[in-house]
RNA sequence: GGGCUAGUAGCUCAGUUGGCUAGAGCACACCCCUGAUAAGGGUGAGGUCGAAGGUUCGAGCCCUUUCUGGCCCA
């Protein structure tokens, strides 16, 4: 004990730090302590008598080593199916993973969703719903095949290919797909793991299952039951070598020189054309009168044309329209003796252009006038009309501009708009077919082009001509210039009537999102209301590999053969062997669930032997789209889904084009609410890119803080904005973290020895006026605005809530002011005893609450706080807290800013340490007299004295009074005891010195 | 170019229908404690609310224009 006690004495002599000598400002300070410290040598110290702080539960958390513990611990324990099961009969909360895209690492946006997703889930599941969380991947689609076939192109193996027939090729194909989208599965599914994500990750969806398929051919049957599926014109990128459409990705833009014309198309009826230009074309009858003199200038006698400009000639054929801009201005003008109309900005460059010297202009107007008006085609018998398309610029050409819907897709827009056909008289091969004039049918494309620039100038249509350099898109394999074609794609109709209730999917989709969905961020609503009354037609049909076949069939005459009933069977035959059988089986095979003479939709006679299969593959979109029911219906898991949780870029990509085909089969949006989260860009706001470098590596984020510190700063960001993001930030969200995990190690701390069991018994005997009640009435509360916040997903806001109650609640008053009773009362005095109640009590609430977002660290404190290795926070629910507290502890809160600020003030007259301080409150605080007891600790003075004879507060200067050495209060009843120490009565007992 | 959206202390954000001397937390500075110690407590300094006009007795909030970002289209 000696031997104890010196090394005490000598440690309190050595401690104080250099730093605080070098700053220390003063004279008596050091020196008084000196001297306590010199007294102390003969006195005994009774640091070893106190109840300190003693826990296992580590400062410092270490979480990427420990992290890791924790996932093998839950696995072991197989989590996932032990909560499906103890929450067998709980009410289900229906919610559905949005599939990220197989094709590379996660990046800090998956980051950013999976954790955001994961904070719903542990959130319903600690108010003790059912969630059945399954977590999903889009599989199939052209940045995958792409990608695969550069890598075939690379390793050399492309050429090979091509030897081999187009089933085989698909297959060949199909096979590398697969396995590249399975490798990066089981890569992210790792790094989201890693992320403490809860989700069934034993049996997740992928678009490639054939049961996946299998139900998304059911939803596709059920659109064709409620007469929304379609097969109709639209123009692809085509490359004629090659036979196929191409996707955007397969393009590569090389130099080329074209033809390019000017070209006047003789305008139908000459007195509209003037009267749009205010001049006239029939002479008004002679009155006589001198004042109705004939103005010549106003008088048109020519027939004006209207011209445009085009780099592809060849299109000319299919000329339907010409587009001017409503706002520009048009002039008709006179150059080199032809009559024409084109934009009075470009008059002088094209004059230029053409060499032309004499021009006159006749007359102005704005392009909307033009709308409506009719031309004949220099050399189809038809007529054409003027339309408006925004996307007319007065840059190049002539400002009036060639539409031909079957080869542009600008065009094919316009020509939905005003209702023209997408007209394409190009056969696959390039060559035209019967419909156009003799002279170029059968003809190439590209020999077209000179010819019918020689035609055009034949017949005194073309103004002028000439070469063209411009950067045009080249098949990348083939290295051949690509066309725009229009081909048969399939779609779905979103202005068609569902057979249901004879409403479109369009008006289904905007009465839904108005009324049915709840939108967060509320403005999203307005956004996806937008997207919906603008979006055409959906094209569910792509000419690839990698994907999903559309199962059509040709009839032996030419027909298409696609019922319901032939899309069912084929689902079955999907499910049993998965989509490749689109490729490797016959008609008669794939549809051996089909029954001809019970589909009254089968055509007559149909002879299932000579049927060749078309090679159509879905949009991914229609896949990712239906997962609400081939996940959630299939499941079992419930229908619809009580939310949906996605980028906003899901407004029109998911979320989009999952309501259209539920809504189509089922009538019901799949989604009772929309949350979305904006992007993330890097600290200057900018949006993050390889290419600029400024992007931030989940997996070093994940070395350096660790999973909890990541979810931490997630919590806390403004998700419905862009967010901010920078190495700095994480370090900042450490800190914020250390302070919840060191409040919540002090409280363990304090509670050794204690068993928790008792604690409800302790705080039921509890006074509505002591400090338990009010600390607990915070934690009750804070509860609460965590449980309201977190059903929100305002997880922001039950962070701050969390965060406080550990900071404020906590670590500067509660736990600051039962200090003294903590370490100085007897341990088992029930004072102390009810104060380890209410902080075990606190820390039960604050691991549950915390469970939401740092499942480690939540499941790490909860473990010690019961002693146990078995128990886990993730299989808990949140508790009841029952607790209030008098009203009145608001004004002992006030009273204490006030006091902090008097001690503050009272420094200057030495009074340094607030425990060499006693406080004078006033008569008008005499209500308060049921809180005194607590006050000096609230304040973390000596002593707090009710002086009815004291008009203002008063600090009192208590330096005079004896410490006692123990507790170092300034206590009345302190006074020299047996052992020669000095101790204030509660102290003497708490040692035995009664 | 169009639709939606954001811009408040160094950083992350609050600021309800216009009424405040514009608030938190972090970081920073200074102080206390050394019995939560690679912890804990206290105090303080920081802002012409992106810019310019306008409405109003009064604007961070409403209107117009504009600048700088983001998402989705074109």
């Amino acid at each position: 004990m000696a031997g104890k006690s010196a090394l005490s004495t000598l440690r309190s002599r050595v401690y104080p730090s250099t730093s605080r000598q070098r700053v220390a400002t003063g004279r008596s300070k050091e020196s008084t302590k000196m001297s306590e410290a010199q007294s102390s040598q003969e006195k005994p110290t009774y640091k070893d008598s106190l109840n300190l702080p003693k826990t296992a539960f580590a400062m410092k958390a270490n979480l990427v080593q420990a992290e890791p513990q924790s996932l093998k611990r839950w696995e072991d324990a197989k989590l996932f199916n032990r909560l499906q099961v103890a929450r067998e009969t709980a009410e289900p909360f229906v919610f559905h993973d949005g599939p990220p895209y197989a094709n590379g690492p996660i990046h800090i946006g998956h980051m950013l969703n999976k954790v955001l997703k994961d904070m719903v889930v542990r959130g319903a599941l600690m108010e003790g719903r059912r969630v059945r969380f399954v977590p999903g991947w889009d599989t199939h689609g052209l940045p995958i095949e792409h990608k695969v076939m550069t890598e075939l192109h690379e390793k050399g193996k492309a050429a090979k290919l091509d030897t081999l027939t187009p089933e085989q090729r698909h297959m060949a194909i199909r096979r590398e797909c697969a396995a590249s989208a399975t490798k990066f599965i089981g890569l992210q599914a790792e790094q989201m793991k890693r992320l403490l994500t809860l989700a069934d990750y034993a049996d997740p969806y992928y678009t490639l299952m054939a049961q996946y398929e299998a139900k998304t051919l059911e939803v596709f049957a059920d659109l064709i039951d409620q007469g929304v599926v379609m097969r109709a014109l639209k123009p692809v990128h085509w490359s004629i070598a090659n036979k196929t459409a191409l996707a955007e990705a397969e393009l590569e833009y090389e130099d080329r020189e074209d033809l390019s014309v000017y070209v006047d198309f003789e305008a139908s009826d000459r007195a509209k054309v003037a009267a749009a230009f205010g001049l006239i074309t029939e002479l008004p009858e002679q009155t006589g009168d001198a004042n109705d003199e004939i103005d010549e200038s106003r008088f048109l006698d020519a027939t004006p044309s209207f011209m445009i400009w085009t780099t592809t000639p060849w299109t000319l054929p299919a000329n339907l329209a010409i587009a001017v801009h409503e706002r520009a201005r048009y002039a008709l003008v006179e150059i080199d003796g032809s009559t024409t109309i084109l934009a009075s900005e470009l008059v002088d460059k094209v004059a230029k252009k053409a060499g032309a010297e004499k021009i006159v202009v006749r007359g102005e107007c704005d392009g909307i006038a033009l709308i409506g008006l009719e031309y004949n085609h220099p050399f189809c018998p038809r007529k054409g009309r003027i339309v408006g398309a925004d996307y007319v610029t007065l840059e190049d050409g002539t400002g009036l501009v060639h539409t031909a819907p079957g080869h542009g897709a600008d065009d094919y827009r316009t020509g939905l708009k005003e209702g023209f056909p997408a007209y394409c008289p190009v056969r696959e091969d390039g060559t035209y077919d019967d419909t156009v004039p003799d002279w170029l049918r059968g003809k190439s494309i590209w020999t077209a082009n000179a010819e019918v620039a020689e035609r055009l100038r034949a017949s005194g249509h073309l103004f002028h001509d000439h070469k063209f350099m411009h950067s045009y898109p080249h098949d990348w394999r083939s290295k051949t210039p690509v066309i725009f074609r229009a081909t048969e794609q399939w779609f779905i109709g979103v202005d068609l009537p569902v057979k249901r209730d004879g409403k479109s999917l369009r008006q289904r989709a905007l009465a839904a999102i108005e009324s049915e969905v709840q939108f967060t961020p509320e403005w999203g609503r307005n956004r996806m209301r937008g997207m919906l009354e603008s979006r055409p037609d959906w094209c569910i049909s792509r000419q690839r590999s990698w994907g999903l076949p559309i199962p059509a069939f040709k009839t032996a005459d030419g027909a298409t053969f696609l019922t319901s009933a032939s899309v069912r069977a084929i689902a079955k035959r999907f499910a049993e062997k998965g989509s490749d059988a689109w490729f490797l089986e016959s008609p008669e095979q794939l549809l051996s669930h089909y029954d001809p003479s019970s589909d009254p939709h089968a055509p007559k006679g149909l002879d299932v032997a000579s049927l060749t299969k078309l090679q159509d593959i879905f949009d991914v979109w229609f896949e990712a789209g239906s997962s609400w029911n081939s996940v959630l219906r299939a499941r079992g898991i419930g229908y619809p889904a009580e939310m949906y949780l996605e980028g906003s870029d899901q407004h029109r990509g998911w979320f989009q084009l999952s309501l259209l085909p539920a809504l189509g089969a089922t009538g019901v949006a799949p989604f009772k609410r929309l949350v979305t989260h904006g992007f993330i860009v890097d600290k200057e706001g900018r949006k993050m890119s390889k290419s600029i470098g400024n992007t931030i590596d989940v997996e070093a984020l994940l070395k350096e803080h660790g999973a909890d510190v990541c979810r931490w700063w997630v919590a806390g960001v403004d998700y419905e904005n862009d967010i901010r993001a920078d190495g700095e930030f994480f370090k900042v969200a450490g800190e914020s973290y250390r302070k919840v995990r060191n409040t919540i190690r002090y409280l363990l701390s304090n509670l050794d020895g204690f068993d928790g069991a008792e604690a409800d018994t302790i705080l039921s005997a509890i006074s509505h006026t002591g400090l338990e009640s009010w600390m607990l009435a915070q934690v009750a509360g804070t509860q609460a605005v965590v449980r309201d916040a977190v059903r929100r997903c305002s997880f922001r806001e039950a962070q701050l809530a969390i965060f406080t109650l550990c900071n404020e609640t906590l670590s500067a008053v509660y736990c600051a002011a039962t200090k003294d009773r903590l370490y100085c009362d007897a341990r088992n005095s029930t004072r102390r005893r009810a104060t380890q109640a209410a902080m075990y009590t606190a820390c039960d609430a604050l691991c549950r609450m915390l469970a939401t977002f740092l499942p480690h660290t939540a499941d790490e404190a909860f473990r010690a706080l019961r002693a146990s290795e078995t128990e886990c926070i993730h299989m808990e629910r949140y508790r009841t807290l029952a607790f209030t507290c008098d009203p009145r502890w608001s004004e002992v809160l006030a009273l204490r800013e006030i006091i902090k600020g008097e001690l503050e003030k009272a420094k200057t007259r030495g009074i340094e340490n607030p425990l060499d301080a006693g406080v004078l409150l006033p008569a008008s605080h005499h209500h308060l007299e049921d809180f005194l007891p607590d006050l000096p600790d609230m304040f973390g003075v000596s002593r707090v004295v009710l002086a009815r004879d004291q008009s203002s507060i008063e600090i009192v200067d208590l330096r005079g009074e004896p410490r006692c050495d123990r507790s170092w209060k300034r206590d009345a009843t302190v006074r020299t005891r047996a052992d020669g120490g000095m101790l204030s009565d509660r102290d003497a007992q708490a040692v035995g010195l009664v």
